[in-house]
DNA sequence: TAGATTGTTAATCGATTAACAATC
DNA sequence: TAGATTGTTAATCGATTAACAATC
């Protein structure tokens, strides 16, 4: 019905949120447009402009109330429901990204971790599972989200296997890129790495 | 003198590199902007206008020669060079990105580990350092790039002593935002799973 | 009320797509 | 040569910026 929001906004309103949630802690109660397009580094008309994307949150004469603006964008960005989320890939990245995960909780739970070769070491006080009990977990557990932290030759047919487990969002860090109607935000660190040199190596 | 390449394009570029690099390990020697648009997402014109940025690559009639696009794609992100780069912040994360850089060697190499309590135990084979030590360390090692996995309040500090350091590019995974001239790519774990979270939402 | 600042429409800018002449 | 496909110019599309009327 609305207009469709493009993906240029979507990928700010996580700035939002976290200029808004500094601002916050600060103990700021209002800010105008063009106070936050300073801080962010954006025109005061963009500001304005994607905020009205998802409704009329600022006050003519006024500006914006931080703390009920920081609960909209966490709102719109689906912050609140509790996800749930597997990880497949338990190598260093894997390990790592778990940890991060656990971190999160209550608000996310990482419930249970995949390996091709199931280790007796736990990761994040959970144990790792054989890929065999993937389909089993899934159905009994209904995690939302997959972590992919594995070869990317391999990203493509687990994909597969997680759609039809019922995920419904990847969070792809395996360096691959997926096909398919899932979801999926990509972590491409290669990828992040070489527009660095590129960066370093001057504007030619 | 040439017209400024657009950060659109840039962003574009590793993804050429990765899908040039199969096919060249297929062994495919020739592609046509059809092809390799097809195989990426992308419209024929985008990849002609995208490899004409940087010189006229192709064949008329003919198509790309893989092998050596991928070669001049690879010069134009400054892949060949040999960077030297230190880590700052050897948590969970600054643990694991410790790793995968040490296996890029040796075209990349990880000179120095950081944190604010250095610590016996070696990382990647790598002692830790403490923060004490990291003028000192960067005049005599010269590393140009930093990678910062640490946490987003000492973030801005510690970028200023590493550009008083000469250091020329930052690879920023605190989360927090970087302001300052030198070049910074930015890895934000928890924009990117918000934006996971918004795309599970459904597109409303 | 007067001043401030939003919401929203219109203008501009830049990036993507289409078209086609050049040429291998 | 005829066919294919690039390089490049022109047209379109979408996103950003500017402007201003609405209104708190």
């Amino acid at each position: 019905m609305g207009k469709k929001i493009s993906i240029a906004v979507i990928r700010r309103l996580p700035r939002y949120y976290r200029h808004l949630s500094e601002l916050s802690s600060m103990g700021i109660t209002k800010i105008s447009s063009t106070e936050l397009s300073k801080k962010m580094g954006l025109t005061a008309s963009q500001v304005r402009q994607d905020l009205n994307c998802f409704g009329g949150f600022g006050r003519q004469g006024y500006g914006y109330q931080v703390e009920s603006l920081f609960a909209e964008i966490g709102a719109i960005l689906g912050i609140d429901r509790d996800y749930r989320a597997i990880l497949i890939g338990v190598g260093n990245l894997g390990s790592a990204i778990s940890r991060y995960l656990s971190a999160l909780s209550p608000f996310f739970s990482l419930v249970g971790l995949f390996d091709i070769e199931p280790k007796k070491t736990k990761v994040a006080g959970k144990e790792i599972l054989g890929m065999n009990e993937l389909e089993g977990f899934c159905k009994k557990e209904k995690p939302q989200i997959a972590v992919l932290t594995l070869p990317p030759e391999v990203a493509p047919e687990v994909a597969d296997r997680l759609k039809k487990c019922g995920i419904k969002g990847i969070w792809n860090f395996s360096g691959g890129e997926l096909k398919g109607d899932v979801p999926c935000e990509n972590v491409h660190l290669a990828d992040s790495l070489m527009i660095l040199f590129y960066q370093i190596g001057g504007e030619k």
